[in-house]
DNA sequence: TTACGTGCAAATAATTTGCAGTCCC
DNA sequence: GGGACTGCAAATTATTTGCACGTAA
């Protein structure tokens, strides 16, 4: 286990690899939105806060680009959408089982660890139906706002 | 209980009794669109939906002031914005505590009858804020689709 | 009467798409 | 080299707004 000759540390290297393996080609943008999005532990971004983030990086990329690739990772299972308001698409870096507190009016996400929340019974699905996902949002506000 | 004189049955009566509750002032277009939301037990309506089936019933209203409407109806607290997907907003008539399954691909919604879903735990707000209101979406997809 | 509502069309906001040029394998 | 990717600008979709006219209190 130890000295072996994976590099698993360079973020850049880890984004190419997981890129290959679902099929996407390491471009430029790719890697560097990438990197962006999954070197620094989870995110909650919307398009327009992610071409923000890539101005200042001074990462070359059109705020076309940043859709299509939110949308090419979504599908490739890199990020998932939330769906926290109409009207503007928010996307998460997609771990596994984790929940969250949207705070009303501002545009702010927060996670909430696995384990606070728990639900004791999952309702049955219709005939011909199966449970994809389940996604709860708590939705916060200031209090005496 | 029998034989009361209050005329609970008569849905255009009880509309304009709760517009008039919020301080909405029932006119024609707003009383026909809370008969077509409210008389018929729990919907989920898109703006696109709502005018179409305005349209059907020949209700003569144009789709501004069906957005004008879903989104006072909204404020008044007649109506909870769903969301579902972004893109397109959804409301619920806002009957207080269920939950929804949403059918991925297709747009479709159906009600979580309130007790099938149970959360143990409610997570601790950060400081400063309250639960204002907890949303659950199952997201489903056909078996074998 | 008079302020509030409604309809229409134009305006805005978010996202997608077509196509010419660029880059990875 | 050749198909996949990117950038730009134009197109599309969902929703909001300004303003003249209509209508409930």
């Amino acid at each position: 286990m130890e000295g072996a000759p994976t590099r698993q540390g360079c973020p850049f290297h880890d984004v190419r690899q997981r890129l290959r393996r679902v099929g996407l080609r390491p471009t430029r943008q790719r890697v560097s939105l990438g990197w962006v999005l999954f070197a620094k532990g989870d995110r909650h971004v919307s398009a327009e806060m992610l071409f923000e983030e890539a101005m200042r990086e001074r990462i070359p990329v059109s705020l076309a680009t940043i859709y299509n690739t939110l949308r090419q990772f979504t599908d490739a299972g890199l990020l998932r959408e939330l769906a926290i308001d109409a009207g503007k698409t928010y996307f998460d870096t997609a771990s596994d089982d984790h929940h969250h507190f949207v705070i009303e009016d501002e545009n702010r996400v927060i996670d909430i660890p696995g384990r606070e929340i728990e639900l004791t019974t999952l309702p049955t699905p219709p005939e011909g139906y199966e449970i994809a996902h389940v996604d709860v949002l708590v939705r916060l506000r200031k209090i005496g706002g």
